[in-house]
RNA sequence: GGGCCCGUGGUGUAGCGGCCUAACAUGCCAGCCUGUCACGCUGGAGACCGGGGGUUCGAAUCCCCUCGGGCCCGCCA
């Protein structure tokens, strides 16, 4: 028997046809006479009639087939009598009547039902990841991750760009996350690394003059995992010559656009999308991938607090801090252990410390253990300032700015969720602009590239760069939307001596440019074009689109939080032989 | 490296110191049923409560350790 059509796309135009489905048996219903089956396939499910009158070889199959056998149905598509169909069924018009049913594989009782929608353990679902899959849920972000890629490359192929694969296997660089290292055969005691994005290559690519390129490029970052965070996972890459932010910006926004448009049930709160300077970003909501979905904005209160008796506030201001609140609507009423639970939360996220102070129904008087130390007018500067309500309650962070707006902009993102603010129907996105190029680490005492090294810098005189790093910024911009770090790109440097100034900002010796960056430099030297590029996530462009709150949910084959695949067993220990041909001896313990 | 949460028939839950010889739903098995669509009805099998140790006259229930899973911090852009 050969397959005619889709179980899913049978209509009433169908009707009178003679087809052959195949699929898997989603549900079964014996009338004792009658049988129906509902069959299933990747595109939808079809109702078939199994009389045993007309077709008693078909039904005695019908009769012996279970859940998820794979049956393949010879028959004819019927229109439903009035009162008969089914408006839940995109089929629920027609009905397909066997005039013979082959069993082309039966099927053991499942570890958990995929014919409906119920929570599994994860551990489970990920072992039998093949069955998991069958399911709606999964099913359906896959598509529509299918969907995603197929309009990105789509509307990159349109905007004249060429998809260039770029290797797996590369040079390991001590710069951003910790690669995935694979032992070399050949030479021993030397390692190749997995790409975490393939940057070089891609701007390589605009010096070889490829011109517009980009990638659906596999990245591995070995870090610690996420609900947002895979070990692998895929990037949209894209870079671009004779580009300048603007065009990388309009270029994606229109993608972006389309994908939400086409892919997606959620609706753009904003179009054109928003703007945001960084800084502007850290002081209204505390990130620099603000939630723009809801307000709760951060209030500035130091001036308020100036000269104030509390130690709390006067000793951070004396010390160049500030103090800063977001007003939790209603939360006055929260118990104390509630409080107390916010408190940890707060030292949890880095706050030395975190003072409550719930408004009364007369709008005027506070309450909450730092209340006392706070002098009636001061509360009342406090609350003109913040525009608090009666019931609502003040959380209040004093401390250095960065760690300020850190602590205030998760808590802010709780306040959000657990007051209902939250549209989960819109899609925020937001441009990030206006990023300081360096950042300095105090624990190590050097500069550190803020996006990755080769983002050029607003200023491109080696002289003023090197005069004052820490205030140049770059020519970068991030992409976020509800809360999550979309992508991020940047113009890139594209002159060899600018590309080695900031090089030796960071830190890099000359040996160490030569050995790691070299290539790079020289690369640079030979006619490099002025190029701007970017790229953002996959799957937490997927996990936007359908509204997953988890990476793994738009994964077909995801690890878990221990970074192991439970269906293959991965990672596994390796033959002797094959360690001895790597020229690896693992180390006792 | 650290914090928090979860772990009861295949699956999802209830039970949270004695009423548990562990309940419910679904799935599974058998029987009945010719228009259902989460079909219905009847009957049945199936967990010793993740594992180990302890407290107690008595533990699924309390404590400790351990294993498995998830979320978060660190890490990561």
């Amino acid at each position: 028997m050969k397959r005619t059509h889709r179980c899913g796309e049978l209509r009433a135009a169908n009707v009178d046809q003679a087809v052959n489905i195949m699929g898997w048996v989603h549900r079964r219903r014996d009338h004792g006479g009658l049988i129906f089956i509902d069959l299933r396939d990747r595109t939808g499910l079809v109702q078939v009639v199994v009389d045993p009158q007309h077709a008693p070889a078909a039904h005695a199959v019908a009769n012996e087939a279970r859940a998820e056998f794979v049956l393949a149905v010879r028959g004819r598509v019927l229109m439903r009598e009035a009162g008969r169909d089914n408006p839940n069924l995109a089929t629920g018009q027609v009905e397909v009547h066997a005039d013979e049913i082959e069993l082309l594989n039966p099927a053991r009782p499942l570890p958990f039902e995929v014919n409906r929608d119920v929570d599994v353990d994860e551990s489970v679902r990920l072992k039998y990841r093949y069955l998991d899959l069958r399911r709606d849920r999964l099913k359906r972000n896959i598509l529509v991750r299918h969907r995603i890629v197929k309009t990105m490359r789509d509307y990159l192929d349109a905007h004249d760009f060429t998809e260039i694969e770029t290797p797996n296997l590369i040079k390991s660089t001590p710069e951003g996350a910790r690669d995935y290292l694979v032992p070399s055969r050949i030479h021993p005691g030397e390692f190749y690394a997995l790409p975490q994005s393939p940057q070089q290559m891609k701007q390589l690519l605009m010096v070889a003059g490829l011109d517009r390129y980009y990638q659906l490029a596999r990245c591995f970052r070995d870090e610690d995992l996420r609900a947002e965070r895979q070990p692998e996972f895929t990037q949209l890459d894209i870079e671009m010559s004779f580009a300048d932010e603007s065009d990388v910006m309009e270029l994606v926004e229109g993608l972006y656009t389309r994908i939400a448009e086409e892919c997606s049930e959620r609706t753009l709160l904003f179009k054109p999308f928003q703007r945001l300077p960084y800084e502007e970003a850290i002081r209204r909501f505390g990130s620099d991938k603000p939630d723009m979905r809801f307000g709760v904005e951060l209030v500035d209160l130091s001036e308020d607090v100036l000269g104030t008796q509390f130690n709390a506030f006067a000793s951070v201001l004396a010390s160049g801090g500030q103090v800063k609140a977001i007003v939790a609507p209603g939360w006055a009423a929260l118990s104390r252990k509630e409080t107390d639970a916010l408190i940890e939360q707060a030292k949890q996220f880095g706050a030395k410390g975190l003072v409550t102070l719930g408004v009364g129904d007369d709008g005027e008087t506070v309450h909450g253990g730092a209340a006392k130390f706070l002098t009636p007018d001061e509360v009342k500067r406090i609350i003109a300032r913040s525009q608090a309500r009666p019931s609502d309650m003040l959380l209040i962070v004093a401390d250095q700015p960065a760690t300020v707006a850190d602590v205030l902009g998760r808590l802010r993102l709780d306040v959000g969720r657990r007051c209902g603010l939250i549209d989960d129907s819109k899609l925020a996105f937001v441009w990030v602009t206006g990023f300081p190029l360096l950042e300095w680490l105090p624990d190590e005492g050097r500069w550190h590239a803020m996006h990755n090294p080769f983002s050029a810098p607003v200023v491109m005189e080696v002289e003023a760069l090197k005069a004052e790093p820490g205030s140049i910024g770059a020519r970068q911009y991030d992409l976020a939307c509800n809360g999550y770090e979309v992508g991020g790109g940047s113009v890139r440097i594209h002159k060899a001596e600018v590309q080695k100034a900031v090089f030796e900002l960071l830190g890099l010796s000359e040996d160490e440019i030569r050995e790691q960056f070299g290539h790079m430099l020289e690369a640079f030297e030979y006619g490099a074009p002025p190029h701007a590029g970017i790229a953002t996530g996959l799957e937490r462009t997927v996990m936007l689109m359908v509204d997953e709150p988890n990476i793994r949910e738009v994964m077909a084959f995801p690890k878990n939080q221990a970074a192991m695949d439970l269906l293959m067993q991965a990672p596994s220990p390796v033959s002797p032989k094959q360690l001895d041909e790597l020229h690896l001896q693992l180390k006792p313990d």
